[in-house]
RNA sequence: GCCGCGGUGGCGGAACUGGCAGACGCAGCAGACUCAAAAUCUGCCGAUGGCAACAUCGUGGGGGUUCGAUUCCCUUCCGCGGCACCA
């Protein structure tokens, strides 16, 4: 027989939901379920790893609709970015064309894969109907104090006269020209995300359905650490510079201090001395190195002496004061007490330094305790430590803090390793920023009555230089809000993790007009109950949607302050080991398998072959196994109806009869639990292909029940509708006629079916496997422990050995312990 | 360096709470059908020994707990991912 005509078959289908807005959802009163794939970038063509996300969700949300749920499936753009911007550049197609006609290519490659999504309430981030509410964020943001400009260093890219953000950085070059990326004093927007610092990292723990893996690269990311902040006088001088230190307990082995070369102390420690020269050097030095050069842990530490001493508030010790590579201005205070006797780094520094290393730590057990090349960082007994010594330094860690504190020198601080979000670019296609600079009031922001502020067409795209938006008069010239002279408008556009901080929000009321969304209606579908998307979002978008989220609830825009109540990393599509790429050569394309074998065939592959979390490694012949299977569906379908095999003798209830009842519903039960709870849709399928072979076993016996062949096929359709949804349709139309297979309520299974009268066990021998019985399955211990004994083959083994004792587990096996 | 994940047949993977290791699929081998091939259907398919029934070994390596370990503990090797001069 030929294959079944899945090339008819999904067009029919596709059009056919279609035209019935099989897919649209309205807010009602069945419990809702919000499933959500990450949005993808348009950049023309889908490949196998959107083929697998959005499979993996269309599944899910198929399952949740059939088990009665109202199911929110949404789908959008992510389409600002870089890319379009470079396609300009190079081809002279304007980003707004280049990217709605990829929206429209991406389009037409999803829809031949049967998804089922709502597209009335698509958004496209490169919208201004969408934009509008970004850059309307923004001024929230910006009356709260959460949205700041101040002078950084950033990335700078000296041949092409531009800012680059880290991404385009590739290994310390400018990823379009190669040359060397140096850091530039820049005026910048930031986000104040370090606000949510300390939220963001609590409430990890109240997200029980993520992965545990991201909740802690999200943990690690925010990099809180406790200790103190003290005070260190400067030696001649009225002022005194404060550093962070997480180990107070190793104040009286502070030996040096050491400054970011960026402090803001230090030019103004050496102006006008013999130090200036050599400092401003240094420093000079320092800039032209990318941070991925400054920090590489294999640079060796470099610094030099500035003149200057400070004097340790709690021994009153004079020590010298430092700059070097391995201090950075933006953590903690930018400067730090440097104890060589604890810290590997500062080791390394004072060897090279030849400064002294003082000891104050020993560990519990040692008598004469040096210190060679190697720091003591662990916990111990003090040493060289005034009043301290003796004590454990776990102990001393307290003492010496309360000390300090009354002293009045410093205080028990925590320091976070997170960073106020940049999200200024020097772009054109991205969310102009909404300020407007005045000479006369400075910096003000875009009345909202005045969004969006539009992105305008008369722009020249050059490759160099500043900002594109600067090249439009229209744009850069605009009427100071606050008092109406003429002002400039802020140029640079915001990072696109921007855009995709909120969309999700956007989808529950995409068409809104007046507002950014209604909050009734978000709150109604919100938190997204799973979220499906790729591990390599772990942590910044990921963080930057909970921290937006956050600051929404605060404004009292939605509810629930977690966006994401469940999360799925998908792994990533590999083929020969490797990630699908152009340059490897390796690339599957999605159209050509749906080409060849149809979207059904693709979507059961990438979730039979592997467990969604893991890898997949792509395979032709895996493909073609997948493809094999629903044949074999199919005319057993077809067989069944044309040769009345439904009508064969009935209800003869034999041992295979009650063998195949039971098949179907641990069936239902396995691909039920499979789907549900833990995303393992490979098994589910596996399981699914078990009941078909036994159906082939089934039907080829004398003495076949009809009714029961029927409800098999019936079940196997069922089952099979989320993951191969025309096949299923098609099949559920031929073999009884009428309502759509989508439509149904999910299969439960008969509790009484699945209870078995008989059960293997196994007849173990210190713990090895000898011989397997079948016995009913309500048999007792003892009759069992009998029925072992009176084996004779158990019998034979047993021979002249003596019984230590016997372990019996019901419906499951006799163990026999003999010496 | 620190943190995390993983290692099971020729391959992708299964074994959910400690209880028959290798479900299901791919590849391979054999048979049926066919003039023949493809397709399809059926059977076999971890290693070693044996004609066989069967025996022994086997989940990266070593050790432990247990009647019993892929599963729990210790240790070690290898691979992958994240962070990385964060004081």
């Amino acid at each position: 027989m030929a294959n079944y005509p899945f090339k008819e078959i999904e067009e029919k289908w596709q059009k056919h939901w279609m035209e019935n807005n099989h897919f649209k959802t309205v807010e009602n009163e069945k419990p809702k379920y919000y499933v959500l794939e990450m949005f993808p970038y348009p950049s023309g063509k889908i490949h196998m790893g959107h083929v697998r996300n959005y499979s993996i969700g269309d599944v899910v949300a198929r399952f949740k609709k059939m088990q009665g749920y109202n199911v929110l499936h949404p789908m959008g753009w992510d389409a600002f970015g870089l890319p379009a911007e470079n396609a300009a550049i190079k081809h002279g197609i304007h980003p707004d064309i280049w990217t709605t006609k990829n929206i429209q290519e991406m389009k037409d490659q999803l829809n031949p894969l049967g998804l089922s999504y709502d597209w009335d309430r698509e958004v496209a981030t490169c919208s201004p109907d969408y934009y509008k509410w970004t850059q309307w964020i923004f001024l929230q943001f910006y009356k709260r104090g959460l949205a700041y400009k101040k002078e950084s260093r950033v990335n700078w890219c000296p041949s092409c006269e531009t800012v680059l953000a880290n991404e385009q950085v590739v290994g310390g070059l400018c990823e379009r020209c190669d040359s060397k990326v140096g850091k530039k004093m820049l005026n910048q927007w930031y986000f104040k995300i370090t606000d949510y610092a300390e939220e963001l990292l609590q409430e990890i723990n109240n997200l029980p359905g993520w992965p545990e893996k991201v909740k802690i690269m999200q943990s690690n990311w925010i990099g809180k650490s406790t200790g103190a902040e003290v005070n260190f006088p400067i030696n001649g001088s009225d002022k005194t510079i404060t550093v962070f230190t997480t180990r107070p307990d190793t104040i009286y082995g502070a030996t040096y201090m050491v400054l970011a070369p960026e402090h803001p102390y230090v030019a103004e420690l050496v102006k006008g001395t013999e130090y200036e020269e050599e400092v401003n050097s240094f420093i000079t030095k320092l800039q032209h190195m990318s941070d991925i050069e400054r920090t590489a842990t294999d640079i060796e530490k470099e610094g030099i002496f500035i003149g200057h001493y400070s004097i340790n508030p709690i021994t009153g010790r004079k020590i010298p004061i430092f700059i070097a590579n391995y201090v950075l201005v933006d953590y903690g205070t930018g400067a730090i007490m440097a104890v060589p006797g604890h810290d590997q780094r500062d080791l390394d520094f004072a060897r090279k330094y030849h400064i002294e290393v003082i000891p104050v730590i020993k560990p519990e057990e040692a008598q004469d305790f040096t210190i060679e090349k190697e720091a003591y960082s662990d916990e111990g007994i003090m040493m060289s430590s005034g009043d301290f010594n003796g004590l454990k330094s776990t102990e001393a860690y307290d003492k010496i803090l309360q000390l300090i504190e009354e002293k009045g020198v410093g205080n028990k601080t925590i320091s976070y390793r997170l960073r106020d979000w940049l999200l200024s670019r020097q772009r054109y296609w991205g969310t102009p920023i909404p300020i407007i600079y005045c000479d006369t009031c400075g910096t003000v922001p875009v009345k909202e009555e005045n969004l969006p502020v539009a992105l305008p067409t008369d722009i020249q795209f050059t490759g160099t230089g500043l900002s594109p938006l600067t090249t439009s008069e229209t744009f850069l010239n605009a009427p100071c809000p606050s008092c109406g002279k003429m002002g400039r408008r802020e140029t640079d556009t915001m990072d696109t993790f921007v855009d995709s901080s909120w969309y999700f929000l956007r989808y529950t009321d995409a068409k809104n007009t007046e507002k950014i969304f209604d909050k009734e209606k978000t709150d109604y579908w919100m938190q997204v109950d799973q979220y499906i998307g790729g591990v390599e979002h772990a942590i910044l978008h990921l963080l930057y949607a909970r921290f937006f989220t956050r600051v929404m609830k605060d404004l009292n825009l939605v509810s629930n302050p977690e966006p994401f109540k469940n999360l799925l990393t998908q792994g990533m599509v590999l083929k020969d080991g490797a990630k699908m790429s152009k340059s490897k050569g390796n690339v599957v394309s999605p159209e050509e398998i749906i080409i060849k074998y149809g979207a059904d065939t693709a979507r059961l592959f990438v979730l039979f072959a592997a467990p969604p979390e893991r890898d997949l490694e792509w395979s032709d012949q895996g493909v073609e196994g997948c493809f094999r299977f629903l044949n074999r569906v199919w005319r057993l379908a077809i067989e069944a109806l044309d040769n009345g095999l439904y009508n064969r003798k009935a209800n003869t209830t034999t041992k295979e009869d009650k063998n195949l009842k039971y098949m179907i519903h641990n069936t239902i039960k396995r691909v039920t639990e499979d789907v549900e709870g833990r995303f393992n849709f490979n098994t589910a399928i596996s399981a699914v292909m078990e009941l078909v072979n036994e159906l082939y076993k089934y039907k080829e016996l004398e003495d076949i029940d009809g009714g029961l062949v029927e409800e098999g096929i019936t079940t196997v359709i069922v089952l099979l509708a989320p993951f191969a949804p025309h096949f299923t349709e098609e099949l559920w139309a031929i073999t009884k006629g009428e309502g759509s297979v989508h439509k149904l309520s999910w299969p439960k299974y008969s509790k009484e079916a699945i209870v078995q009268d008989e059960v293997e066990v196994v007849i173990q021998i210190n713990g090895k496997l000898k011989d397997k019985i079948t016995i009913p399955s309500d048999m007792t211990k003892e009759a069992m422990e009998e029925l072992a004994f009176n084996n004779e083959k158990i019998q034979s083994i047993l021979e002249g050995k003596s019984i230590v004792k016997v372990i019996t587990v019901p419906k499951k096996l006799i163990n026999i312990v003999v010496k």
